[in-house]
DNA sequence: AAAGCCATCGAAAACGTTTTCGAAATGCTA
DNA sequence: TAGCATTTCGAAAACGTTTTCGATGGCTTT
């Protein structure tokens, strides 16, 4: 039911291969009559075009490359799994790569992609990405490349992400409106653009509501592991430093803080109120539950295909198209401290 | 730096495509110096050949389709992680396609990746597919197709699976060892090869402790929910049916089991111990955490991409290879009642 | 009836590579 | 020196499709 080239059909039906091919791909210069008989034959028979060929031949292969930076995480599963999907109901196939938070590995992926003659290349950057020098090239290449939520402002091509600040300037302000005054910060590296603007978003929101900056609140590490966020409050209480929310930056930061701070006897969300971001899927089940951001997954992967597909259209075709996915909070125990309060 | 063809080169290089193309690819009949001349002029141009062609020639893609039948499930999504990474740094790229248990999505899956030509497909079937006739003409296509986890033992084709059997009997014995005497069985479709298996681990595991089977211990659903895994426990309490012990077939139902039986006040490990299968996520972070089977994901992963790097040698080029993957058991919480005992 | 037009089809080139096969040149043997 | 083997290279076909362009025939128009 496989093999069948495109001069058997022809053979069969006293025709050329031309033909057959045109009647297909939906072209005029074909008899109606002749060509319900090709359509007949080839549904019969179970025959497609072969993508090799067809893509040798038109330049496209109705591929998509992924290049994400984890695996290991549900904001970028999530991404690929709706993106395989949403591909998947168009005849789009999806490339995924990893590329482990390593630029080397990064570059690579991008070469074999564009070996490979991809129709575009959606990725997220590393954290130390940001403006290196391999991405310059990109714009030479005829290929589009879009990037998605770890973006770098400096390059230009179509972009997708959340605002970050905004995101971050919500999840700030929820733990101010639940009475908190002393809000630690858990951040990562000083590079990566989204830990730049949720840092600033923090600090937007501490400005709105007058509570001063306090620089001694802010933790910065290199991967924002579990580990790293019992250090954080560890750090914090033998300095004795008084704090009454957590502001961490992703979920892994937030759940080590909850652990350090059941461990040592402090109640969350009354004594100390946590909110995380990202809304992995460990925050709804760790105890208490973890108040946390949702990016909305699954709308960055519909946008994207949405802009692959209509790439010719406005407003897509423009030099550097920006799109911004909403983000929206997800207020679960770790952070309801008024309604603690009250019971 | 992409664009380039074979015919640049060779003008570049006076010399024509086929010496070019015969250095590149290793043939012995192209002088060691021209040849050196050319590697090194490739190497700093950057040269590849462009898959889309010499797939074509050749036959080959370079690719390997893999078809899930979930992705949100740790298990499945690390065999994807893994054979993306063995695979890229073999250059070889991986298609992934998720039947969502649908068996009409999987035959589309099969039929897409067939025509787009990928050297081979790893698939895991769904519940339903068991032997359903789709998969029979599998054999008259010269790709070849692995079945792992999830699979179909009529069919005649490479498989790779874990002893569910063995496992199961492993983590029903464990309960008995704790002491328990009264072990429900939560399981699921009564097709699905892993579902029989584990349920026959099960039994065996009575057998030689001599303990009677109860078969109003064993309960049926057809998807395994959390929901499900706390109306079994609410249904043996109704019916005050005794038990100190649950096996479940999947982690979702020991979860929504133990949270039957937390909001019921009963204490786990030390009134019922429960064992899930999977070894998810979750596992590890429910309280009391779950005790579960590990499956090897990344084992699994590995020995299917070793068999394809080497389908030509034995023993994986016999008709029928079969691998066993070992499965381990992950002893958490909710499991240990005789340490819970003493305490 | 001649001229032009439209509808329908096929010949053939093209996409970029791989690989067979033969040609040319060189070295070797007798 | 003739004959033969060996080394090194290139011409050309092939993979299966798409698409341009021209050919054919029938039809309309004046």
């Amino acid at each position: 039911m496989s093999n069948l080239k495109l001069t058997d059909i022809a053979n069969a039906l006293k025709l050329s291969p031309a033909t057959i091919s045109k009647a297909l791909k939906g072209y005029t210069d074909v008899n109606p009559q002749t060509r319900k008989k090709i359509l007949a034959y080839t549904q019969k028979v179970g025959y497609k075009p072969q993508y090799k060929a067809s893509s040798l031949r038109t330049g496209k292969s109705g591929v998509i490359g992924v290049i994400l930076p984890a695996f290991n995480n549900l904001y970028f599963s999530t991404v690929l799994e709706t993106l395989i999907e949403q591909a998947s109901q168009k005849n789009v196939l999806i490339i995924p790569q990893n590329s482990k938070e390593s630029i080397a590995l990064e570059k690579k992926h991008l070469e074999t992609l564009m070996h490979f003659g991809v129709d575009a290349i959606f990725m997220s950057l590393t954290q130390e990405t940001a403006g290196s020098e391999h991405l310059q090239n990109l714009k030479q290449s005829k290929i589009p490349i879009f990037l998605f939520d770890k973006i770098s402002k400096q390059l230009k091509c179509p972009m997708f992400y959340i605002d970050d600040r905004k995101a971050a300037f919500n999840a700030t302000n929820h733990l101010i409106e639940q009475g908190c005054r002393n809000i630690a910060h858990f951040r990562v590296s000083l590079l990566a653009q989204t830990s730049i603007d949720r840092f600033l978003g923090y600090r937007e929101a501490l400005d709105a509501a007058k509570i001063p900056f306090q620089k001694s609140l802010v933790y910065v590490t290199s991967h924002g592991t579990v580990e790293q966020g019992k250090a954080f409050v560890q750090s914090l209480r033998q300095q004795k430093i008084p704090f009454d929310g957590i502001f961490a930056i992703n979920d892994n930061l937030a759940i080590g803080a909850i652990d350090a701070l059941k461990g040592a006897g402090i109640d969350v969300p009354r004594e100390v109120a946590v909110m995380g971001f990202s809304n992995s899927v460990l925050s709804e089940n760790v105890s208490p539950s973890l108040s946390s951001v949702d990016q909305g997954p699954k709308r960055m992967a519909m946008a994207m295909f949405e802009a692959f597909q209509n790439l010719d259209k406005a407003p897509y075709n423009q030099e550097s198209f920006k799109e911004i996915i909403p983000a929206t909070l997800v207020i679960r125990e770790s952070s309801q401290r008024l309604s603690a309060l009250k019971t």
